[in-house]
DNA sequence: GTCTATAAGTGGATAGAC
DNA sequence: GTCTATCCACTTATAGAC
């Protein structure tokens, strides 16, 4: 059982945190919504960052999954929807993370690594997807521009959430499509005139 | 002297607010800080949030000066660099409303409308100002490339502090050099053979 | 493993004297 | 306008019984 109560209670914080901020959910709160003492949940837990640091530990496991080079062959620019997808869904079941990001981040010096460490490797795998792009001749750009380019999709995938939010949208998870088409339309510039007129249309059409 | 104590509150309290986050500085914190009585900051402002409320009517003054169409005669790149520039240092003195941005939405209705308002502002000011450059000839896009990039100059400009905190950068300074030109980059693939060869060079001089 | 009880401290806020 | 004193609510965290 023991097993059990400290899923449960990783469960409920992340439900929790993700619902009302992390700032604003107390060990307490998480051990009234279980029904637990709060001394039970400091039986299975340091603290309150200890269980952010499990949850950040799952969450890292996710991205290393949905940033892994998907296949051997060239990335298309159906395989970067897909990994968006994937990578968009890891921030979405994760969002109280980014929702207070500088302020975990400052809190904790290992999450701060980590969190760096994948940065790191999101930035690693768009220069790779857009390497791949140009070498299949369906996007063309300066190293200058790729670089920022990677830089923008980087920040736009790690904020957009925030952005939805602060700009007062009301249904959430139509944010998550709409974050994706932001960044494919980063792309769209680059990118063949079949494949740029393709993409304008695409994307109207995922939107609505 | 009352209004002399008041403004040294928001001095001070601007200054805590960006250099420790505003979730870890308290009104004692405050208070102390000035070697005034908690009880005498609570006679000139309700509660913290009063403070922070004031706060943002200053910042969005200075906002609006910043959002404001400079001239009559259509904008040129020169004047997009120049009007980053008033933008992001706006957003550098009131980097602790950034910092927390959806925490501090959240609990402030007025907020957040005027925060929304000042995006819809913002929006709008980058509709025109690429309008201008697409009249002038120097850039070209669809209507739906051009609105997709308005919003991303948006969310590169907003969180790009953030971006920087999180990626672990040192010099906080230099970021905002660096933020101003990843939004140039973002118009650079639009931009006429010319231009954008001239910005690939420019922006790869100002970093350094 | 889980609970009860509680210590120790913090933050927000107010009353009333000066 | 400003200070002292203080209250209340809440949070973290631990000790010790079961």
């Amino acid at each position: 059982m023991a097993r059990q109560t400290r899923q449960r209670i990783l469960d409920a914080s992340l439900a929790m945190f993700n619902a009302q901020g992390e700032p604003n959910v107390t060990t307490n709160h998480i051990a009234d919504e279980l029904e637990i003492s709060p001394g039970n949940l400091y039986y299975h837990f340091r603290n309150k960052d200890d269980i952010i640091e499990q949850l950040f530990a799952r969450f890292e496991e996710r991205m290393d999954a949905a940033l892994a080079a998907p296949e051997g062959r060239l990335p298309g620019l159906e395989d970067i929807w897909l990994q968006l997808h994937l990578v968009f869904e890891a921030i979405w079941d994760y969002r109280f993370l980014y929702r207070d990001l500088v302020e975990i981040l400052s809190r904790n010096r290992r999450l701060r690594l980590r969190f760096a460490r994948i940065l790191k490797r999101a930035d690693e795998q768009a220069h790779a997807v857009m390497r791949g792009l140009s070498q299949g001749g369906v996007m063309r750009a300066s190293s200058a521009e790729l670089a920022a380019t990677a830089t923008n999709v980087l920040v736009i995938a790690t904020f957009w959430l925030n952005y939805a939010a602060a700009r007062g949208d009301k249904d959430e998870h139509q944010a998550i499509r709409a974050g994706i088409v932001q960044v494919m339309m980063l792309l769209a510039p680059f990118l063949r005139d079949a494949e740029r007129l393709h993409l304008n249309n695409l994307t109207r059409a995922y939107i609505d």
